[in-house]
DNA sequence: TTGACATATTCCGTAATAGGAATATGATTC
DNA sequence: GAATCATATTCCTATTACGGAATATGTCAA
């Protein structure tokens, strides 16, 4: 089985980095999609291209008008992926806290608490 | 181009979901790799295979006693994806905001503030 | 209508994927 | 040393991805 769709979830649209590149470019507020061309300097086929998975999967929205396509971030979708790793929070901090005990313990000033 | 590795960043690595149900898996503590082909019922060289991919990039570490490999998740590194997503944190808060006012507004009983 | 403009899609080629089956490596036990 | 156990790697294949170039669609202006 190949790697799934793109346009399969946000965590696959997200993982590549032109992507990440847009959503943070389109956080601020909607742009039409010659303002991406120019200000990641990409070919305005690839934008297109990148802007159609992101819609798919929910990661911005489109205003149209006229000739021109207003894109903006949808933050709620990355909201998912911000909620998965957030279950790993207590992980990452118990590992500061061994880290901050390891330091104290090597100018023990104050008398260390138990691992 | 195609697709950037799987081993390139956590961003490629975590798109996989059975590598994301590994992750939790091994969230709490190091296990053994038959621990996880059981509980998720994964083929062996399936599991080792992301496995490997999770280790290239440092998402999980190993400890290797006789026979059996020990993985753990390395949290700190997902750190780096919730971090990413956490600059997008002040956008999702306004726009919950927004809609917590646009209900207030319906059933006014307090005078809404401004849009 | 014609032409210019903004964006979207298609076609092509190369590269990487994940699963399955088979096999390899390495450690223990007999 | 041989058999067994735990894990890792290799080979194969179908599928998808992304970039580039060309082209299509749709809108506005003259």
């Amino acid at each position: 089985m190949p790697r799934a769709a793109t346009t399969s979830d946000p965590f696959n649209a997200i993982a590549e980095p032109r992507r990440r590149d847009i959503l943070v470019f389109l956080a601020g507020g909607e742009r039409p999609v010659a303002d991406i061309v120019d200000e990641l300097e990409l070919a305005q086929p690839s934008v297109s291209k990148h802007l159609r998975v992101l819609l798919d999967v929910g990661l911005v929205n489109v205003r149209r008008d006229g000739r021109q396509a207003f894109y903006r971030t949808n933050p709620e979708q990355i909201r998912t992926v911000h909620e998965w790793t957030r279950q790993f929070e207590r992980y990452w901090q118990a590992q500061l806290l061994r880290i901050k005990q390891r330091a104290e313990r090597s100018t023990p000033k104050q008398p260390p608490t138990d691992d």
